[in-house]
DNA sequence: TTGTATGCGTTATCAG
DNA sequence: CTGATAACGCATACAA
């Protein structure tokens, strides 16, 4: 029928005979309450439903009880986002604490922190896609405002939390050598993306500890077809046997540029990829991925901002390091199993 | 330095020389207000950057100023919900409306709805992934709780949002049949999903009015493994040379069972999916699919949402149409551009 | 046209 | 141990 007023405080008060106070300091465990009114009362709220109502919370306490976070802006559609968000909004459930959804409409990456603090705003704030002198983490950082970051920040006193790239694909690079490949090549982002910047320096690290000679490099956008559109150049001189690649998604392109130049993937040249996006698995051959563990770092993000409005010290700078999957792209049989017969018909072409 | 304390509607009218009651007026434009105080006023917000606090509108309206959606459960990732969250996120705050984002963490569906709403919850809820017979649907109807569904609903009073999965499939079986097709097959999930029955519905609608015999069907969950599987029992007997599937996940997986069994997908047997997942176009050869206008829908979810808020009538279910793009999988090109060689060399096999 | 006073639901302070 | 009361920031009758 209609929608039945919530209950209030005041109500549970009536039903157990005694005053707001009592209730709330029963709610609060604040005060020593005798038990037999403890009950009453509690029996009451459970009889109501009650529940304090987070507006009227809010008001008194200048607190919102919320978390926010500003969903990406323009990247590439984010199925990490799905099992990122599951754990932050859980993680933040075990605080009582909610979240906030909001989105930037413009360029500016401020002005959206700025407008929703001005409304009344949120206790702490989720940020992901930093960038190096991301102009959030100062604007949030002077306003003494509680926040965690997905991705380093070169500042002792933030707090963050990241995968660690490197290490991982360092892992891909000895996955690789101990398959027998010596000459690789990286394929990575242009200079200036922290995460594509610390990929690489893996590659780097690794090929040279390996004792191997300097590899080839390119570097490409974030997209299939600049994979694809790279594999030309890279076949040019060294003509690597492996080829590691910053992400999934230039990964799955340079299966395609091998395939354009007839060479099979996972057969004739290993290929590695980062970020276990779901394509990964979804085609033949599966192609060796690097998994970031994000329930983990949606979980340690909002554990960092709690222990902050808590006023509980903790570490501030947590690397989390991803698990290397190995699928076909590096093993060779892959391809053969899914394809036990060459492709002899060909239509249209 | 410290938290500078947010400025009040009082701040304000000090600054302006009127009371609070005037700067209320001015905000919202209730009374007529004289020029000049209103001009002072502005400037006095516009100085102090002055918004009111959602938490204090809030009690005396008895109104949130959020929207609230549930995450959702232990489905697998979710691509799409990405564009989907923004477009919700970023209609919701045309109205001046935020959005509120919790999960459920027990089996059952309704319970973190009660939750939310007993803590004071928000003004209205967007629910997916709708079921016959929805508990979710009856709880919040039940409690005049406004509500929008991605997903039909089987109640005239119910605003629902849904894409044409029949539609979308008939248009996919057009597409197939235009090529030459005459023998189709159809992979859907198991009977009870209301999004795979209706898909099922427009492959059985369509071919019976090309006229064509009644073709095969099986049914798999939605599990790259499950397609892969069923390729098997499809070319047992009718030899189908076109294959329309469900989802994209399944079709990858079909996909790769006619590897297994040395048929080219694309080339020998057409292969369709459906939701456009970005696997689709990452694979070789790509694969034709059915694009869901999840921007579309997330807007109309949220204006249906606004309508029922403000009190104005509008229709109530809208069905959007998806868009069937074509690529190799269903013309055959793409496997033979992407691999102008058959594989001859093969490893560890 | 503008100001005053009250209430929204809660918590915290202070008496009893 | 328990109850009255002020305060949080805002909107809204109502008064001037």
């Amino acid at each position: 029928m209609s929608t039945h007023r919530r209950p209030t405080i005041r109500d549970v008060a009536e039903l157990a005979g005694v005053s707001m106070a009592t209730v709330s300091n029963v709610v609060h465990g604040h005060a020593h309450v005798r038990e037999g009114t403890r009950q009453r009362v509690f029996d009451a709220i459970e009889k109501l439903g009650y529940r304090a109502s987070r507006a009227a919370k809010s008001l008194p306490a200048g607190r919102t009880f919320m978390l926010a976070y500003c969903l990406p802006g323009d990247t590439a559609p984010n199925s990490a986002l799905d099992v990122f968000l599951h754990q932050v909004v859980s993680t933040a459930s075990d605080a009582d604490l909610e979240l906030l959804l909001f989105a930037q409409k413009r360029a500016d990456r401020v002005q959206p922190y700025a407008e929703l603090l001005r409304g009344g705003g949120a206790d702490g704030f989720v940020l992901s896609e930093i960038e190096y002198e991301d102009k959030r983490v100062a604007y949030l950082k002077e306003r003494n405002i509680p926040f965690a970051c997905f991705g380093r920040v070169d500042d002792p006193a933030v707090h963050w939390v990241d995968v660690d790239g490197a290490s991982g694909i360092r892992a891909a690079v000895e996955h690789v050598y101990l398959q027998g490949h010596q000459r690789l090549a990286f394929v990575g982002w242009p200079n200036g993306s922290p995460t594509g910047d610390d990929r690489l320096l893996g590659f780097t690290e690794e090929t040279e500890s390996l004792g191997l000679e300097p590899q080839s490099v390119v570097r490409v956008i974030n997209d299939f077809d600049a994979g694809r559109k790279a594999v030309p150049n890279l076949m040019d001189g060294s003509d690597p046997t492996a080829i590691v690649c910053v992400s999934d998604t230039v990964a799955l392109g340079v299966m395609a540029g091998l395939r354009d130049i007839g060479a099979a993937p996972g057969a004739d040249v290993a290929v590695t990829g980062f970020d276990d996006i779901p394509a990964a698995s979804l085609t033949a051959p599966g192609l060796t991925s690097l998994r970031q563990p994000m329930d983990q770092v949606g979980a340690l993000l909002v554990q960092r901002l709690v222990a902050q409005l808590i006023g509980q010290s903790a570490p501030n700078s947590i690397l989390v390091q991803p698990d290397l999957i190995v699928r076909e792209s590096t093993t060779g049989n892959g391809a053969a199993s899914a394809e036990p017969e060459p492709h002899t018909r060909e239509r249209n072409l």
